[in-house]
DNA sequence: ATGAAAGCGCTAACAC
DNA sequence: GTGTTAGCGCTTTCAT
């Protein structure tokens, strides 16, 4: 408890011991120190007692950056995903957390909001830091810039999203599947004109829950009226991040005689703005407006405590990011062979939203 | 587009090309290639030209594991939190992060699970990797761990929660008086036994809340009964992580003749979980219970979502992120000086569920 | 404008 | 059980 201001003036950064100066200090070798620090047998006590002690004494920590470039391995991975912030990534990279942290190894994270320049930067970035492995949700149209990388031989594996003109693993939703399912509850239901506010088909996810909302109104012979599908455009026209849009769009499916008697939502951001857009409505029209059905894609915490519950095609994002970084440290471990595509299946919760039948 | 297997067996990874290489294919000197590596001037376009072109062939990238060797920085910083998933710490991790982007620095992050041992053992691999800086939510009860790397020019940043028994720079949430406010808004609503759902006081944020609603009522002359107080007790035994523990308190301060006429919530899980207990109980009651008033501390993204939305006192984790990392940064720029504690204030955020008044 | 030499702090390989 | 030597791939310093 010295009066010493704790933080230094710039540049005054007191130089650390190196495993030199505790050899000096306990009268041996550089390399029983490493032996010691690295808990390698064939040392004896006493000698380990008093390496221990110097180390103490000099307050040494070894320094990782040396070693590193010594034996080639960083033990660290990297993580690249859209936000962060975003339930669905903060669960993803939770996930991944825990697998890498498990195997001892660190874990960058980095979001790129869907800016393939940032994305690519960061990529390129992390392999100058030598991640040992690469997890990518990626925001890019193509992903031939990481060939050389992974001829290199370091393993990427593309969490979410596809790669495009690049031959590595994929851990996927089965997002066609899972639109199918959503449509298919809302079709028993009773309904035969449903909306689909989703993003535009630049996105990968986007593109395919579109494709199953499709495919299943088809499966069933129902025809698609193209004014019931709201996809938004790219980059700041995307529903997800601009409410003013979604707002007029949601209008337009609800509104007039050719309305839709339920809707489908794309992704978790979509299902709450529009569920906030319900609440404003029915403010303001005092209990007037009757809710369309509604079945999202993708749960989220709340999705039980409002009224009515939201029924969703629940995705596992804690499983897509535990079996990508698994199959990360598998490749590390040695696995070979062509690039693998996981999808996981996902799983329809009911709760009340979707079950609302239709008018008349 | 090769049918070669993407991923090499073990242990088959390709040496890859260095500057050394580079300056060979190139005809120039290391010296050069690393001049044209850094974009350091002094270089003619020509020489440039065939060392870009060198570097392209070969698929050089530099290794920054040697560069940070030799020039003692690693443009890294780590952050340490409980648990990334919670919404409250992912938006933490995204201000950070972005501050760190603007300064060109990766992020490592990790999730510690309020685990002293798991803190300190990450803090100090992450000290091993030479971070360029550290800031930690901690859940550890001492840091003095860390006095001999802020010693050595480490610079810490506390986030959340102080140091203990350690001089080092914090951003804290102002709790005191942020629940100061919400129990005041209660007792100007007409309550006057108002109950507390917090967790134990070993974190220190929920001590600090439960200060602020004892000192709140103290200054309204209004006795508190402590069987209004149910604060949960360590580790597993929190309030936040114990759904059936929870359910029993609610019981015990809800029931009785003594029951409390409004509900002060100590963070966003216990919230949401309390509100969750509401839902269920109403479907049993089918109507029959009257909610009491309830303000929580810590605003999430559904408050305004649900019936009656909730009233909540805000804190703001992106500005407590990006404060953070805003003076990690001047601290690395050679800000010096005693450190310093940075409070935020909270902001009361008026939505329905706090303005139930008290029965009769 | 370019190059040569030294060395950052560690581990690998091989003595003794 | 312990030590010696070399070198990982860069940047720094100083020549030319």
């Amino acid at each position: 408890m010295g009066a010493q201001n704790p933080y230094k003036a710039a540049g005054i950064r007191t130089r650390r011991a190196t495993m030199n100066d505790v050899a000096a200090q306990a009268n041996v070798s550089l390399k029983t120190v490493s032996r010691v620090v690295n808990g390698d047998a064939g040392v004896v006590e006493e000698t380990r007692l008093r390496v221990l002690d110097a180390i103490a004494r000099l307050g040494f920590r070894r320094n990782d950056s040396a070693r590193q470039l010594r034996t080639g391995r960083t033990a660290e991975i990297g993580l690249l995903v859209e936000d962060v912030a975003d339930p669905f990534y903060s669960t993803v990279t939770r996930a991944v957390e825990q697998v890498a942290a498990g195997n001892d190894c660190l874990l960058f994270t980095s979001s790129c909001d869907d800016d393939p320049v940032r994305e690519r930067k960061l990529a390129l970035t992390l392999c100058s830091r030598r991640v040992d492995g690469l997890l990518i949700v990626t925001a890019a149209p193509d992903h031939a810039y990481l060939a050389s990388e992974l001829a290199a031989g370091l393993p990427v594996v593309f969490v979410d999203r596809p790669p495009v003109n690049l031959d590595a693993d994929a851990v996927l939703t089965d997002n066609v599947g899972g639109a199918r399912s959503g449509i298919r509850h809302l079709i028993a239901g009773g309904h035969r004109r449903i909306g689909f506010l989703g993003d535009d088909p630049d996105v990968f996810t986007a593109q395919q829950r579109l494709l199953g909302y499709r495919q299943e109104m088809a499966a069933h012979g129902l025809p698609v009226d193209e004014s019931w599908i709201a996809a938004g455009e790219p980059a700041p026209g995307r529903l997800r991040h601009n409410v003013e849009r979604l707002r007029v769009e949601l209008d337009r499916l609800l509104g007039g005689p050719a309305a839709v008697t339920a809707l489908f939502t794309g992704n978790n951001r979509i299902t709450t703005q529009v569920l906030r857009e319900f609440g404003r409505r029915e403010d303001s029209d005092r209990g007037t407006l009757r809710r369309p059905a509604l079945v999202g894609f993708d749960d989220f915490e709340f999705a039980d405590l409002v009224t009515p519950g939201v029924t969703v095609v629940a995705q596992d994002p804690a499983g897509l990011g535990r079996t990508a970084a698994t199959l990360l440290f598998q490749r590390l471990a040695g696995l070979a062979g062509p690039a693998r595509q996981v999808v996981l299946p996902t799983r329809l919760i009911v709760r009340g939203s979707g079950e609302q039948p239709p008018p008349d």
